[in-house]
DNA sequence: TTCTAGTTGCGAATAACTCGCAACTTGATT
DNA sequence: AATCAAGTTGCGAGTTATTCGCAACTAGAA
């Protein structure tokens, strides 16, 4: 029988904790469960609303504890989305390749964008200037398809 | 005689802000300056202390409303260097060809990044996917070289 | 010069996190 | 199973980062 491909990483997970001395939590794992499950793009107060189905008396200030740790672990990555919206950021759950991610700055719809070419300019960093890259994050900002379609004239920047 | 370079887009700018029905106060002008002759990666707090040194009055607010036109019109972009320190953002006057941000996640030294792969990345998704870009930020945390050197043992983490 | 829409300085208000600490777990050890 | 040091959590109170409302003040078109 097949494990629901959420489930799959919660050995690894819980190895890298231990492995710097951290425990797994009950709130670390729903936590990670959720953006596992969720696919995408949750702001931490998203995070605390779907988590607290499970933990009723999570606390935010638990859930950027926790996305902090996630983070440094690899698990997780932390995304802006071009602030669209606001000033705060979004996590989504880290997956085998990681994807670029386009912002439409008129309708605010966000594509997800994979290609080799990626790996292959990591690489050709890592290998040019003697570091190692952990996290890559690439964000794109622009006008979608669907906007350019509509060919509306450029719009009023406010203030 | 030559023109320093940070004033040679300045013409451009207020083109630019007209052409949106905005207008180049003595504000936004000292502002592209700053960020200009800063060379990179102020923050807003110091980017008002510097504005400050020609425009005494002027008041953070009108700092983070300058950064706002000024993003939006492509003159400067926006930065997070991996939040390395506190959750603020950094700012920088644009460049022809725009570069990656390597952060060291040991250190905090930011390395600036160039190459021609970055700009057919973006081309090849631009045609693949027909939508345009308008601004692209390629972040990436790790470890330097030289930290990398040091081979100090895995850090531990924090909470 | 005039006039109007765009801007700014202020201070107050939010939004987005972060901390201090006592109470509570985790997981290693006995 | 019981013990216990070290890691974590819930709270509430900070702090930092950014945004707003509004009256006074320009920029620049006419
Ligand atoms: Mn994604
Ligand atoms: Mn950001
Ligand atoms: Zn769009
Ligand atoms: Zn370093």
């Amino acid at each position: 029988m097949v494990l629901a491909k959420h489930l799959k990483q919660r050995r690894p997970v819980t190895r890298e904790l231990q492995a710097r001395g951290l425990r797994m939590t009950a709130q670390r794992k729903v936590i990670a469960e959720v953006l596992q499950k969720a696919g995408k793009h949750l702001d931490a107060p998203e995070v605390l609303r779907r988590a607290r189905q499970q933990l009723p008396g999570l606390h935010l200030a638990t859930v950027y504890r926790a996305l902090e740790s996630l983070k440094k672990l690899g698990i997780i990555d932390e995304l802006d989305l071009m602030h669209f919206r606001g000033t705060g950021h979004y996590y989504e759950a880290r997956t085998d390749k990681d994807h670029m991610h386009f912002t439409c700055q008129r309708c605010g719809s966000v594509l997800e964008i994979q290609t080799p070419l990626f790996e292959k300019l990591k690489a050709q960093i890592e290998g040019r200037h003697g570091l190692s890259i952990r996290v890559a994050r690439l964000e794109l900002g622009g006008i979608c398809g669907t906007c350019a379609a509509k060919k509306e004239k450029p719009e009023r920047i406010s203030a």
